[in-house]
DNA sequence: GATCCTCGAGTTCG
DNA sequence: CTCGAGGATC
């Protein structure tokens, strides 16, 4: 280690950022990759320099800095709170056409003539209802899932926006909604704060603190705090922006209420406005467009709500959210970073996939240093060099993007990349087939592919296999425990044992989960296998046509391609890979060590209220995983549609759904929220009671 | 042969 | 989520 105490300010700036950088590739690959590279000691010694230069010149650390990067959340339990109206969401427009379509439909009902519209930003929090008795704040709750919240009420009285006795006359008893949020400003600071106390932390052997990513985390997270002191010294704020229910008088105009509201002492947003007509709100709009940089306070989109709330009865709600209330949404957020170096990752049927290696930046609340480049094409399409500013955005707020390179920024250094010619993993010649995207690593035995194949007949779907992930089946195929994956029902417990980071406990649990994988159904089972060209949905077809696991070394090209849904590729594949020897042994010992799933019979076409329908899901769910529903829908006699077109007979939506939401809006494909769907199911009413077309 | 739809495969961060 | 490619249909 370089002696610290010696260094400039400048030598440490220098060493601190390579260390960084070192320290997140290794880091890299410890825990996404499984391929560490450095022993830990080596590694412990990189973050122990960091360390100390960090302590010598707090000015040098960054927020993302991998030494303030560990810690977790404190996990605390409240009490549950059962709100007397459910707090909704709201729907989303991305475009002027979408909000026009908004504004039509709540036309039709409300009737011909017009009516005056709300806005305010919407500002990015958490949503948080109030409960008043007699003038007092006597209970907060967090949003939760609409239905259920935390109570919060004690750290709730901490945050000085919030009253807890009100002016003038009130309703005896009455709710109000409103965000909490935290300004930028005091995010900053407080995040100051914290890496100080880290520094203080450090030098007596406690572990650091994390730092908030973003303020809405820093806000969610400071609200559900267990000390109500810990939220008393975060910079917490509330606007209120609704009245929930109330026992007594209300305005029957939205402004007027907060007006009310306001009047009461409540902090109701000053940028609230009335406007008379959609043309103001799309003025009103196109400000916000510019002006959200300059406010103190991150917002995500501008909320518009009819002003009469007499007219909100008579609009009500499709699913869960109300036809008099939507939120525009900003496009999403783009960044310009660093493209340092383009790599190339294997998949597990050798594909190669070319990523970008990009300077960590701050992307819509979540620091990206990664992007994938999809294929080689693409990358000449969009002139991506090594080297060139880029930038960056977040498709569906989540997965991040690069968009393209900034060409202005070109200083002339940047380098055209290709493909390599051999595989990253294992050296092998690469090749591509005319006219085909992507490049492969041909070679069979790659370590790369085996380990992700590993991975894969272990993952969910295939034989979910609990215990077994990226890191089991680098260690298990490394150490030459598993070399392919039938030889995971030969391990034993002695073997697992000598994996480093594993013990007796650790053993029993993988064996466990290894046993009970046993008993996956045979649809699971052919996926698992991982033959190319067949996923989910054309295993489940093979099964109906095979039945059990051993006909698989029996099916023939002719009598697949008669399958439905089957061509002459897909059977090609799969009777390639049948007739090769390791295959043909892997399927042999599988089901010699009891992986032998008989098939219950056709599922598809089963007599059920879905039937004849293809249902697509979205969004998160509340009371059932994405694969749960999907189950749901198919025990039901429903086929389960990947993506919304045409032929969608109606779309599931859950919280935070995207692109197939809007398509559904498009293409005015019905759209169900989770409880409506869960009726539809239990009523058996089938498709003419609810008026769905097949 | 063109077009629409569905499926497969790879993917990011916390 | 997104892209690319296979399958079905006209």
């Amino acid at each position: 280690m370089a002696d610290v105490s010696a260094m400039t300010q400048y030598e440490a700036r220098l060493r601190s950022e390579e260390l960084r950088s070192v320290i997140s590739f290794h880091n890299r690959l410890y825990y996404e990759l499984d391929r560490p590279e450095i022993p830990d000691a080596v590694y412990d010694e990189l973050m122990n320099e960091l360390r100390a230069i960090e302590a010598r010149f707090p000015e040098l650390i960054t927020p993302d800095s991998p030494t303030q990067r560990t810690g977790a959340a404190p996990l605390t339990t409240f009490d549950v709170v059962e709100h007397r109206v459910p707090l909704l969401s709201l729907s989303n427009c991305f475009s002027e056409a979408e909000l026009q379509a908004w504004h039509r439909r709540a036309a039709e009902r409300v009737g011909a003539e017009g009516f005056q519209i709300t806005t305010e930003p919407k500002i990015d929090g958490l949503a948080i209802a109030l409960v008043y008795e007699g003038g007092r704040f006597v209970q907060g709750a967090t949003r939760g899932d609409g239905f259920r919240g935390e109570n919060v009420t004690e750290n709730l009285r901490t945050i000085g926006t919030i009253p807890k006795t009100l002016t003038g006359r009130v309703p005896e008893r009455f709710e109000v909604r409103g965000e909490i949020y935290m300004s930028r400003s005091g995010f900053e600071e407080m995040n100051a704060g914290i890496g100080e106390q880290n520094l203080e932390r450090e030098r007596q052997g406690k572990k650091p603190l994390p730092l908030y990513a973003n303020p809405r985390n820093a806000a969610a997270g400071s609200v559900r705090q267990k000390d109500p002191t810990v939220t008393a010294g975060r910079p917490l704020a509330m606007f209120v922006y609704q009245l929930g229910w109330c026992d007594g008088e209300r305005p029957a105009s939205h402004f007027e209420t907060l007006a009310w509201l306001g009047a009461m002492g409540f902090a109701v947003n000053p940028e609230m406005r009335l406007h008379a007509g959609l043309d103001e709100v799309h003025e009103r709009i196109a400000w916000w467009g510019h002006q959200r940089e300059r406010l103190d306070y991150d917002i995500d989109g501008v909320v518009l709500k009819l002003d009469d709330t007499r007219q909100w009865d008579r609009l009500g709600y499709v699913g869960r959210e109300p036809r008099w209330a939507t939120a525009f949404k900003f496009p999403p957020q783009q960044r310009t970073t660093k493209l340092r170096r383009i790599e190339v990752n294997v998949g597990r049927t050798g594909v190669l996939t070319p990523f970008a290696v990009l300077e960590p930046v701050v992307v819509g609340g979540a620091t990206v240093s990664m992007a994938t480049l999809h294929n080689e094409g693409d990358i000449r399409r969009k002139d991506i060099r090594e080297g060139d500013t880029v930038i960056v955005q977040r498709a569906g707020e989540v997965i991040p993007q690069v968009v393209g390179p900034v060409l202005s920024l070109r200083t002339g250094a940047e380098r055209e990349w290709s493909m390599p010619t051999g595989c990253p993993a294992c050296g092998t010649p690469v090749s591509r087939e005319e006219n085909e995207a992507a490049y492969y690593c041909p070679n069979g035995g790659c370590p790369a592919q085996q380990i992700r194949m590993i991975e894969h007949f272990a993952s969910r779907g295939a034989m979910d296999i609990e215990g077994l992930g990226e890191r089991m089946a680098y260690a298990l195929f490394e150490q030459g425990l598993a070399r392919d994956v039938a030889a995971i029902y030969d391990l034993t417990a002695a073997q697992l044992m000598t994996l480093s980071g594993i013990k007796e406990k650790g053993s029993a649990n993988l064996l466990r989960g290894i046993e009970a994988s046993k008993q996956r159904p045979l649809p699971n089972v052919l996926f698992a296998l991982g033959i190319r060209h067949v996923g989910f949905e054309t295993a489940r077809l093979l099964a109906e046509h095979l039945g059990r696991l051993e006909a698989l070394l029996d099916a023939d090209v002719e009598a697949l391609q008669q399958i439905e849904g089957i061509g002459p590729v897909v059977a090609a594949s799969i009777a390639d890979w049948t007739q090769r020897p390791e295959n043909r042994d892997i399927v042999r010992r599988l089901v010699k060590r009891g992986v032998n799933p008989v098939h219950a019979g056709a599922t598809v076409g089963r007599e059920g209220p879905l039937q004849g329908l293809t249902v697509v899901v979205t969004g998160r769910l509340e009371t059932m995983s994405r694969g749960e529903a999907e189950d749901l829908i198919r025990a039901n006699g429903g086929k389960v549609g990947s993506s919304v077109s045409k032929a969608t007979s109606f779309l599931v939506v859950g919280a935070d759904a995207g692109s197939k939401l809007a398509k559904a809006q498009q293409l005015g494909t019905r759209v169900l929220d989770e409880e409506a769907f869960r009726q539809l199911i239990e009523s058996g009413g089938g498709a003419a009671a609810t008026g769905l077309r097949a």
